[in-house]
DNA sequence: CGTACTTTTGAATCGCATCAAATCTGGTGG
DNA sequence: CCACCAGATTTGATGCGATTCAAAAGTACG
C-alpha cells in the first residue's frame, strides 16, 4: 500500500476514468492503493462507511443476500468508483467482495466530502457520476420488467453495448445473475437466438441482427 | 400560471420537500407553478431539458415503451422531483405523463445548475437527493430480481413501507406494473396471502406478518 | 493430474402471462 | 337522482417459458 502516487500514476488512471481526472490536488495527496485477494469481503452491511473506493483492476461485487440465502448482485465494477451513494450515508446496506484479485484507489471519506465542497469542477463530476448512475439503474430495472429472457438479452446489448454489439468482459453466469436469469436459461435463449439468427456471436462479441 | 411565489407558500412546500428548505433565495424568485391535466404529457424522449420540476400535488408517471408498444414506469412520483438525472443531460430519455391532475413547482434548468455551484448546504441536499434515488433504485433492481411474486410483494413491503407495514397511495393495478407482474397475478397472489395469513389487510394498508 | 468452476444439455414441474369475462367503483351528464 | 361509461378489481381456464434438479462435458489453474 502506498500513501503517495506519482504524477505520472495519476495521469494513467486519469486517461482511464474521467472522474479522476477532476480529482483536486489536495485531495490526491490522501489517496492510496489497497490490494484484495480473490473472495475477500471488502466490506459489509452496516460497517462504517470511511472511504471512498474506485476499482483500478480486477472486479468487485456489491451484494445483497435475500430471505433464501440467494445472492443477489447490486453493483458489478471492473472500473471505477463504488458504493458512491453510501459515501453520504453513515454506514453501508450491502455486502462488497472482490470477485478477483483487486487493486483499488481509496480516498478517506472526509477528504473526499470536503474536496466536494471546495471544488467544483470536482464537484460536477461526480454529480454527473451519481446522475448517469441513475439512469444506468432505471435502465436495468426497465429490462428486469421484460418477462422473456430473449427481450433482455437484446435490451441489455442495445443499453450497454456500442451500436448493437456487446463485448461480454464476464462469464454468461455472472451475465445471467445480472439479468435477473438462471444461467441454463441464458444459455438455451443464446442457442435458440443464434440458431434463429436474431443474434451473431464472434468470440466475445455479441451482435444483433436487424431482419 | 405564477412568476413568484409568496414566502408562507415556500414554508409550506418547504415542510413537505426537504430540498426545497435549502433552494436559495435567488432561484426561488424565478420558480413558478405549473398544472398539469391527467392524461397531459409533460415532456417526451429528446426533448431539451430545460427546466427542474418537482411535483407538488397528483401523480406523475416516467415511462418508457418496449418494442412490443408496452409501457415500463421508469418512475413515478406523488411528490418530489422528477427526471432528477436529466438535469445534467441535454435531452430527456423518457416520456413524462401526468396520471392525475397536477400542480408542477418548476426552477430554469440554468438557474437551477448555478445554484448548485453557488449554494454549499442547497448542493448537499441535491447530493444526498441522487444518493437515496441509486439507493431506492438498487432496491428495486433487487426486488425484481426475485422471481415469486410472493416475495416481492414482501420485499416492496418491507422496502417502501414503515416496519413492516404500507400504506398504499395508489391502485394496485399500477402497484402490480411497478413490480413487474401482471395485475391478475397480483391480485390472486395478495389474495392467497391474506388466506394463508403471511398478510393482514386493514383499508389501505398492508401489513406482512411475522409468524 | 486433479480440483473447482463454467458451460451445456435433458426432463419435469410450477408459476406467471395471457385471454376472457363478470363485477364493482367513481365520476359524468341528462 | 339515476343512467351510463371508463377504469379498476376479481375470478376462471389454458399454455408457455423459466425454474429446478440432474448430470455430463469443457476449461482454467495450481
Amino acid at each position: 500500500m502506498l500513501s503517495n502516487l506519482a504524477s505520472n500514476q495519476w495521469k494513467a488512471i486519469s486517461m482511464q476514468f474521467s472522474t479522476v481526472a477532476h480529482v483536486p490536488a489536495i485531495l490526491r495527496e490522501s489517496a492510496s492503493f489497497v490490494a484484495c485477494e480473490a473472495g475477500e469481503t471488502i466490506f459489509r452491511v452496516g460497517d462504517p462507511v470511511r472511504r471512498a473506493m474506485l476499482v483500478l483492476s480486477g472486479e468487485v461485487r456489491l451484494i445483497r443476500r435475500d430471505p433464501n440465502g440467494r445472492e443477489v448482485i447490486l453493483q458489478r465494477s471492473t472500473g471505477g468508483f463504488i458504493a458512491e451513494a453510501s459515501l453520504d450515508s453513515r454506514v453501508y446496506h450491502c455486502d462488497a467482495l472482490a470477485a478477483q484479485t483487486c487493486t483499488l484507489l481509496v480516498f478517506p471519506a472526509k477528504a473526499f466530502l470536503a474536496a466536494l465542497d471546495e471544488d467544483v469542477a470536482f464537484r460536477r463530476a461526480w454529480q454527473s457520476l451519481l446522475a448517469r448512475e441513475v439512469r444506468k439503474l432505471r435502465s436495468q430495472c426497465e429490462r428486469l420488467s421484460l418477462n422473456s429472457a430473449a427481450d433482455r438479452i437484446l435490451h441489455y446489448i442495445q443499453a450497454e453495448g456500442n451500436n448493437g454489439t456487446l463485448s461480454l468482459t464476464q462469464s454468461k453466469k455472472a451475465w445471467a445473475a445480472e439479468l435477473g436469469l438462471t444461467h441454463e436459461a441464458l444459455y438455451r435463449t443464446l442457442r435458440r437466438m443464434q440458431d434463429e439468427g436474431a443474434l451473431q456471436v464472434d468470440g466475445h462479441q455479441w451482435c444483433v441482427c436487424s431482419k
